[in-house]
DNA sequence: GCGGGCACTTGACCTGGATCAAGAACGCTC
DNA sequence: GAGCGTTCTTGATCCAGGTCAAGTGCCCGC
């Protein structure tokens, strides 16, 4: 819970009464390596933070995963597209490793959001966060080459090469579990 | 001036008051075919509904044109990217067409946000959308192959076909003019 | 602790789409 | 309406990365 506050205060400030109302809002979820935090073809009904462990946003087709994104730290977790549009979701989110996650429902939230212009605000904050993040995806995975995209994610995010099963990382960047290998043989 | 109350009542309700304060802050721009409604490298100033004309959002990459996406119509446009984060851009906005915009002021947008709670719900509502468009946008590129590409297009938005110069729209959908020439060729 | 199935590596080969090149058909500008 | 730059087409060739296949190792459940 300590983490829900620290989060949230990040982005706005709240009175003493607004967080009495916004903490009995947040609750925990626990998921086993391997578990569903959300599933295809429903609906997600529940906004994340995570408190700790590893999740993987990913689609399937033709057989096929193609993973959008890792959560991890305190950053958010979930499929905020179908959180948002509120129909059923095109993503698969899976704990990668044993996962601590703070959840809201939907209800819960969008009724703070009409209580609370400051957490309205953090909505939009939030949204805001995950637009550049997206677009920064988009210019890497548009300009560059394999080589290219694999080194920039050595150079920024190393720790994922740790907690994460090579093939996840290279459907991230887009190449196939093969060519990942290929690339760490041949870089360094 | 009627657009952009339109576009703004599919959002949220404002009072008569709230609307003398909102009104005041867009004006319009235009530009002529070719010209640039936002420059890479420049911190973007101003949020846009479009009243007319056709754009273009891309970025430059080892003389490389990447197109993101188009707006035209009634939808957004301008960079959200650096305007919602004011880091210099990393992608120009180009008139495609000869356009009119209708274009808001970030400072001025901020202070609305501040003054009125439904003026950030609407903030909110329209990020929620620009999260799921690109949501579409990021799996039809990951999941489907170059013609499959190519036939959503036609099937979704022909229109494009006629506005936009084949090479842009080859861009978008990721692949060379050449590429997109030999498709529509060959599909019918 | 052993057996079966993933994950990873490595090699050989294949292919979708890029690149290069050369015309043809439009617009614009003067 | 002549001239020129740009866009589009079409063909020939190339290559980054995918696919297929075989082997190794290691983790996890019984």
């Amino acid at each position: 819970m300590e983490l829900v506050r620290r989060t949230i205060e990040r982005y706005v400030k709240l009175t003493d009464a607004e967080w009495a109302e916004v903490v009995p809002c947040w609750h925990t979820y626990t998921f086993a390596k391997g578990g569903r935090v959300s599933e295809a073809g429903r609906v997600e009904r529940r906004f994340y933070i995570v408190e700790s462990g590893v999740q993987r946003l990913y689609f399937e087709h033709d057989g096929n995963d193609h993973c959008l994104g890792f959560s991890y730290d305190h950053s958010w977790s979930g499929d905020f597209d179908s959180f948002v549009s509120q129909r059923p979701g095109r993503f698969q989110v899976q704990a990668v490793t044993d996962s601590v996650l703070w959840g809201i429902e939907r209800a819960d939230l969008y009724r703070l959001y009409d209580r609370m212009p400051a957490m309205e605000r953090f909505g939009r904050l939030i949204l805001e966060e995950l637009i550049a993040g997206r677009a920064t995806r988009e210019v890497e995975q548009l300009a560059l080459s394999a080589e290219e995209r694999y080194r920039r994610l050595v150079q920024r995010s190393p720790h994922l090469l740790q907690l994460v099963a090579q093939k996840d990382i290279a459907s991230y960047l887009g190449m196939t579990p093969e060519t990942f290998s290929r690339l760490r043989a041949k870089v360094r």
